[in-house]
RNA sequence: GCUGAUGUGGCUUAGCCGGUAAAGCACCACCUUGGUAAGGUGGAGACCACGGGUUCGAGUCCCGUCAUCAGCUCCA
């Protein structure tokens, strides 16, 4: 009797049972078969003897989707110990999510971190139980019946939202049973290692109009090791939270005083955002963008015609009202660079114009929602808007992406993913402009993606609301997912603002508008550098490439004499000639992660030569200050990652 | 903004059941001039986020405000 599997067919003896099959393809391990297929029907019984050809498809705890069902039956499991400790919660739904699983409850009476263990030993209980999990199908009706008469109100509104001849299954373990999709685990016993992480408060169905339910996360592995592992690499994560590195190393701070949300750059960080933005607008001149600088703030009839009052007004500082007229902190710049556009007249001849700053903008962010320097009040942009011709869209879209990949590379990112951000045809009125306009860009942006092979998603509900962009994304220590970079196509502005240029035929033609930005925010790309980097700043971009360490008093005039030459050279050095011990100054230089040391003492001023300790630990004694200065800046140069 | 938690010298933290604050690092002074991740001694520094309340008495209990943290909604 032959038997499709997922890969391969294989002979069985007939009357095999699901079981045995998972059992032998799961390599003997005692947990197996969880659910799966037959003839693309859902199984009810694993035990059922086969006895014809047939495909089928089991999950067993080597499959991909393994994990996910684990963590889904998990969440079950929560829920059906919430419901023992707590009778009167009432349950709304409870998936598995990138590394674990939640559960949105109503508590009658709120509870706290503290219950979690309380709600853990009751599923544990539940685990050692080894409940079996029981799939039926029922009609809506009967299922509709059994939620009601589970005091399930919730439970009760999801399948009402059901088509009307759907059949629903139902999964019991025990005493409790719930409306779900499956699959699930066979039995609750193949829960090895859980944890209950936290609680917080979530919308029910994620809008904030409703009610807020509470949120209980947790996460759950096929292995206690596996499970110490996630702990470990959070606690890693937490080490190189950017937070933790700039207050460490000196880079910004904040303070209520002078508001939340307000980054200050203190001395080391002002260097490194000096180093990014003289870098970003070296490249960028040399690929013929035109700097600008234009206020922060703006008159309110510019954003009322750019559209952004209407649409954006929510995320404003409100207006300051002077001698009768409006002012507001920007939000972006784009008004202020159409206004550039329009002050002048254009000739096709001239297009594409690129018109870069690097801006201040200030975005009324809800208080809850800031984060460090990922999510500010006040931030910098490394802003451009480039005006052309709709024949121009590809060549610059494509000098766009080149630019970001070019920038990416100098720094090393790797784990970045570009993201085609759409607009949400079932939530029209969030955007301007028609139908046709729309999918044209949608479909030019999708076409200059595909042409460049740059790997992407698509994302629906990303877009801006003038117009379909290109993101980047990345994910932060924290596990946000971020946009560094982005790249927006827009007709609607130069509409707005009734730009024009003059074609060869002499008409007057509408422009077409890039929005684009490298570093997005210089701030979150900062802080991005941080966490990748883990604060160990290449050579080229570290506030401080050389500590020079004097060993005692007798070399501290050398060491400032090498000092003084390095600092010539343009090489940023801080010169330490405190009197210390040497073993403290370089435990000092070290926790300040600075690139280069140099240790000066008798031995080299009386040789007249340099030793370097390199952040990495490793040594160069006694060599010539000429080859030292040439080691650093080649490094610097190179702009090399490794440390 | 919403739900929950937290808030002690510059930093990291201790402070049991309410009896007017403790340590390490950092800082300052003195001693030490020492070769690759912390030399020694001494000193200064906190009305315990802020404002109310309960109490004979509050860092500790209650309420409010502000800020921070996690998540939700939102978002560069």
């Amino acid at each position: 009797m032959k038997i499709k599997l997922r890969d391969e067919e294989r002979e069985f003896e007939s009357g095999v049972t699901t079981l045995d099959i998972a059992k032998s393809i799961s390599e003997g391990l005692a947990r197996v078969a969880v659910c799966g297929k037959i003839n693309g029907e859902e199984l009810i019984d694993l035990n059922l003897p086969i006895t014809e050809d047939c495909s089928l498809e089991i999950i067993t705890n080597k499959s991909p989707e393994y994990a996910e069902v684990l963590r889904h039956s998990t969440a079950h499991v929560l829920a059906q110990a919430v419901k023992t400790i707590f009778p009167t919660a009432k349950l709304w739904v409870g998936p598995a999510t990138k590394d674990g699983f939640y559960y949105d409850i109503d508590f009658k009476t709120p509870i706290s971190n503290d219950d979690l263990p309380v709600i853990e030993d009751e599923m544990n209980k539940i685990i050692k139980a080894n409940f079996d999990i029981v799939r039926k199908e029922v009609t809506k009706a009967d299922a509709i019946k059994i939620m009601k008469e589970n005091n399930e109100p919730y439970k009760v509104e999801l399948i009402e939202g059901f088509d009307d001849h759907e059949m629903i299954t139902t999964y019991t373990q025990g005493d409790y049973i719930e409306v779900c999709r499956g699959p699930h685990i066979k039995s609750t016993g193949m829960i090895k290692a859980f944890k209950l992480t936290k609680i917080s408060g979530a919308y029910l169905k994620g809008d904030s109009k409703n009610k807020m339910l509470t949120r209980i996360y947790g996460v759950v592995f096929d292995k206690k090791s596996e499970m110490d592992e996630y702990f470990k690499n959070l606690e890693e994560a937490m080490k190189r939270d950017h937070r933790k590195l700039g207050k460490d190393l000196g880079i910004f701070m904040f303070d209520e005083l002078i508001g939340r949300g307000l980054p200050v750059w203190l001395p080391k960080g002002f260097l490194l955002r000096r180093t990014l933005t003289d870098y970003i607008m070296n490249k960028e001149l040399a690929l013929g963008y035109k700097h600008v600088m234009t206020p922060s703030l703006g008159n309110i009839n510019l954003y009322k015609t750019s559209g952004h009052w209407a649409h954006y007004q929510s995320s404003m500082f409100p207006a300051m009202e002077v001698e009768d007229e409006g002012y507001v902190l920007r939000p972006m710049n784009c008004p202020h660079h159409m206004v550039i556009f329009k002050a002048f007249q254009h000739s096709y001849r001239d297009l594409p114009l690129r018109i870069a700053e690097i801006a201040n903008d200030f975005r009324y962010e809800a208080s809850g929602t800031l984060v460090g320097l990922e999510r500010v009040r006040a931030f910098s942009q490394n802003d451009c808007h480039i005006f052309c011709t709709p024949e121009q869209i590809k060549s610059e879209v494509e000098g766009v992406i080149k630019l970001i990949l070019d920038v990416y590379k100098d720094f090393g990112f790797k784990n970045y993913k570009f993201r085609l951000s759409l607009r949400d045809v079932n939530n029209k009125d969030k955007y301007f402009g028609n139908d046709e306009l729309w999918e044209k860009s949608e479909k030019a942006l999708r076409e200059i993606l595909n042409a460049n092979k740059v790997n992407y998603y698509e994302a629906v509900g990303e877009a801006a609301f003038y117009g379909p962009k290109i993101d980047v994304q990345v994910v932060s220590a924290l596990g946000h997912d971020i946009t560094l970079s982005t790249i927006q196509l827009d007709y609607q502005l130069p509409e707005k603002f009734e730009l024009e240029y003059v074609d060869e035929n002499n008409n007057k033609c509408r422009p077409v508008v890039i929005h684009r930005a490298v570093f997005g925010s210089l701030d979150r790309s900062i802080a991005f550098i941080l966490e990748e980097t883990k604060g160990n700043l290449p050579t080229w971009i570290a506030p401080v490439q050389v500590k020079v360490i004097s060993v005692s008093e007798k070399s501290a005039s050398y060491a400032e004499g090498v000092a003084k030459q390095l600092e010539i050279k343009g090489i940023r050095i801080e010169l330490d000639n405190s009197d210390e011990r040497i073993g403290y100054k370089i435990r000092s230089a070290q926790l300040e992660k600075v690139p280069y040391m140099f240790i000066l003492g008798e031995n080299e001023a009386n040789s007249n030569k340099v030793s370097i300790r390199k952040r990495s630990g490793e040594e160069i004694n006694n060599i010539s200050l000429e080859e030292a200065y040439k080691m650093i800046k080649e490094d610097i140069d190179e702009k090399r990652i490794s440390n």
